[in-house]
DNA sequence: GGCGAACCGTACCGTACGGTACGCATCCGT
DNA sequence: ACGGATGCGTACCGTACGGTACGGTTCGCC
């Protein structure tokens, strides 16, 4: 039975059998343990109890197994896309201040947390990379394009939604979600980056997602909308 | 002469002779050109054409070497207090535009850029660094430490005074003043670590912050300060 | 002029990690 | 039942880096 089931998986998810998941969650568990430090070849081959040759075989090299590791967790990722008809303000209110603590639960995890700090520690500024390495930005990109880009577009076709419904006035969507994003997360995200104790935000999070939608209501609601 | 000049100028900054300064000015040079794995001892003792004993001497090891370039950084941004008595409407604006133009410059700025990555490289998501590894969340907290908290009272300086002379309205300071952050950087900042080309970034800057404080006033400012 | 401190350049050591090769078990298809 | 493939465990290699030690040189000071 295992080759329909693994090759099922493999269509499922960025082909990869369910085996190399389990590698790839081994290596996951041990980024936000330890950091990138901590992701060695060795290590990862002894924690998913496979061999340093397989993890050569399924991802290339190291950076290969980084790379995997990002596009496997982004795959987790599933963008609840939202019945735009029917908009009430209320129904819109209620939206955005679920988008904004679905942010910024996003953001603070701890697996996220992990994959960001690994993917901007292999990020360099001037246009290195000489010769082969070609895996300057790249994790960056993957991060940013099936990350913020995918849970970005939710956003907006939310804001587009309200837009339609003469609840929201903006020319563009795309700005109007960076203001959103902006007042929502702050420094935040930058701060846990650099290690704050994402405990501590968590419990401002309600409050700062309902200030948040409130000011963005202020900036961009029509009428009513635009209330306190 | 030297002794008279050196004392004066480790008297001047956090403990460093000029000698270390511009060894860690070559440290730096290294970490924005080729990132954290580009700053080995070998390399900076050459950059500096000092030898790797006098850097084990000075800074204790790599982990003292890497604080010290933080806090030398840091050190450098110079404060600019700003003279609140007679404010105006349109002073207020100016100088909050100012303000999140110099923002957007310092965050963008190459050298920010690479110690925000080299600090966020090096922290760890778990309380980790058993034993002896103390350098957890060190160089993370010196960075928001000096850079951050000290831009930052800047702001809530200029924002009282905006309050006293009756211009702006809020109960907390740091509440708006992390409004006016988010408003002014959004994901900027985060894009920006992930090797987003930040030339690209500062074409828009001027609008950014014009955007951002006109948002801001709509949000927090009184009477008239609230128009668009 | 000679002493000592600071320092440079280099050589050296131990280790840890990326990457490769080999031997053996397991399992699948024929 | 057999052959081949897959993959685990381990041993191995080369290298690169952190950290230390040593010889030689400059320079200030007695």
């Amino acid at each position: 039975m295992q080759i329909v089931d693994e090759s099922a998986a493999r269509a499922e998810r960025g082909g990869s059998t369910e085996r190399q998941n389990a590698v790839l969650e081994s290596a996951l568990k041990l980024l936000v343990d330890g950091g990138e430090k901590a992701v060695t070849t060795a290590g990862v081959a002894r924690a998913a109890n496979c061999s340093k040759e397989s993890l050569y075989k399924w991802f290339g090299d190291r950076d290969g197994l980084l790379s995997a590791m990002i596009s496997y967790q982004a795959g987790k990722v599933r963008t609840v896309e939202v019945r735009a008809e029917t908009l009430t303000a209320e129904g819109l209110r209620k939206h955005l201040s679920a988008f904004a603590l679905d942010l910024l639960d996003v953001l603070s995890g701890e697996v996220s947390l992990a994959l960001n700090r690994l993917a901007i520690g292999q990020t360099v500024g001037k246009a290195a990379g000489r010769g082969g390495r070609g895996s300057g930005p790249m994790l960056g990109r993957l991060l940013e394009e099936r990350g913020r880009r995918q849970i970005g577009r939710r956003a907006t076709t939310l804001l587009e939604a309200g837009r339609a419904a003469g609840l929201l006035s903006f020319d563009d969507a795309d700005e109007a979600y960076g203001t959103l994003y902006g007042l929502i997360v702050t420094d935040a995200h930058l701060r846990m980056l650099l290690g704050f104790d994402p405990a501590t935000l968590k419990k401002e999070f309600a409050g700062r997602a309902e200030r948040a939608v409130a000011s963005f209501l202020t900036l961009y609601g029509v009428g009513a909308m635009a209330d306190a």
